[in-house]
DNA sequence: ATTATCTATAGATCTATAGATAATGC
DNA sequence: ATTATCTATAGATCTATAGATAATGC
C-alpha cells in the first residue's frame, strides 16, 4: 500500500474501464462502490481519493463506454469496404446475436439508453456527442437525393437498430430475439443498399 | 386497520397500479418497497401480505404497465379511421413528445426494455407477449406482396419507434430530441403509408 | 512530507419478518 | 376466528468518512 502517481493513474482507468463494462451488464445502480472497487483489486475506502462521488464515476464510466461503441464503429469504418458493404457490415454488426448477448461490451447507445435518461448531465451530454457521431457516420454512408433526406434516414437507421437490440435482449423467446434481429438487419439494408 | 376482501382486493390493485407508474418512471430498482406503499397510502409492513417476495410485485407491475400500452394502441386501432391514418396515427402517438415525456404511462415496451432483460421470466414473458400483440396490430395494417414482408416491415417499425423513444429521452439537446423522434415519424409513414 | 490504499465504521437505506391492533365474516 | 394493516426491528446492503499504514518523491 502506498503508491506512485503512475499507479494511480492506472489505478482510476481500471476502475473506469471495469465499471463501464459492469454498469453496461447490470445497469447503473445495479453495481455498488464496494464491489466496483473489488473488481479492480482494490478496496472500498480508497474509492473517494478518485471520484469525489459515485456519481462522478458514473459519468465517467458512461463516457469510456460510449467510446468503446465509438471505436468499435471506426474500426468497421476504416476498414477498405466500399459505400454499400461497410453500411452492411455496420447494420450485420449491430443486429447480431454477439453484440445482443456481449453487455459487458456492447453499444451504450442501446444499453444505457434507459439508465442514461435518469443521470447526471455529463453522462447525457457524452450521450448526446455519441449519438451525433454515429448520426454522422450514417448519414455520409447513406445515398439519397438531398442531404436532408440522408440525415432523416440516418437517424431512422440508428432509431431501428437501438430498437430491435433492445427488445432482442428483453423478450425471452429465442426465435422471437433472432427474428427481430434478422427482419431489422434485412430490411436496412434493402432501404439503405 | 383490519379491513375486507374487497378492500384487500382494491389495495393490492392499488399497489400494482401505482407500481407499474413509478417503475417507468424511476426504473424496477429505483423505487423500494416502503415508498411504493405510502404512495399507496399504507405502511411498508403489509406488503408480504400481499407479494411474497418484491420480485413477485415487478412481475405484476411489469404485466400492468404492458397491459396500460395495450389499451392504448387498442383504442387508436378502434379508432374509425382507415389504414393509412391508423397507421400514422400509431406513429405520431408513439413518437410524440407527448409520449416521450410521460414516462409514468409510457409503453413499457420502450421504457422498461433494460430492466426486463435482467428481470424475472414471469417479466419477459409478459414483455415477450406485448411485442407480439403489437407485431401482429402492425402485421395487419401494412400493406405489402407478400405476408412475410409484411411481418419484417412490421419489426422493423416497432424498432424503430422503441430506439427513437429511447434515445430521444436520454439526450440532453431538444433540438435533437425532436429531430429524432420527427425524422423517425416522417420516414416510418413513407415507408408504410 | 505527501499520498495511495487499507481497515473500520457511521448513518442511511432496503427487503423481510414478528407481533399487536382493529376490523370483517362465520 | 380470521385477517388487513400497523408499529417496530433484524440483518444486509450502500455511500461516504476517519484515521492508520506503507509507499513515493522532494
Amino acid at each position: 500500500m502506498g503508491n506512485s502517481k503512475i499507479a494511480k493513474a492506472e489505478s482510476h482507468d481500471r476502475i473506469v474501464r471495469l465499471a463501464a463494462a459492469r454498469f453496461r451488464e447490470t445497469g447503473i445502480e445495479g453495481i455498488g462502490v464496494a464491489d466496483l472497487m473489488k473488481d479492480a483489486g482494490l478496496t472500498h475506502g480508497g474509492f473517494y481519493r478518485h471520484f469525489s462521488s459515485r456519481e462522478e464515476l458514473v459519468a465517467e464510466a458512461v463516457e469510456r463506454a460510449l467510446q468503446d461503441g465509438g471505436q468499435a464503429v471506426a474500426a468497421i469504418a476504416n476498414s477498405k469496404l466500399g459505400r454499400t458493404a461497410l453500411l452492411a457490415a455496420l447494420v450485420d454488426a449491430y443486429l447480431s446475436a454477439t453484440h445482443r448477448d456481449s453487455l459487458a461490451t456492447s453499444c451504450a447507445v442501446t444499453t444505457l439508453a434507459g439508465d442514461v435518461a435518469r443521470s447526471n448531465e455529463r453522462a447525457r451530454t457524452a450521450y448526446t456527442g455519441q449519438v451525433g457521431t454515429y448520426l454522422d457516420v450514417l448519414t455520409k454512408l447513406i445515398v439519397s437525393d438531398k442531404q436532408k433526406s440522408r440525415r432523416a434516414k440516418a437517424v431512422t437507421a440508428l432509431a431501428t437498430m437501438v430498437g430491435a437490440v433492445s427488445m432482442a435482449r428483453a423478450v425471452n423467446d429465442e426465435k422471437l430475439s433472432m427474428e427481430i434481429l434478422k427482419s431489422a438487419a434485412a430490411e436496412l439494408k434493402a432501404q439503405l443498399g
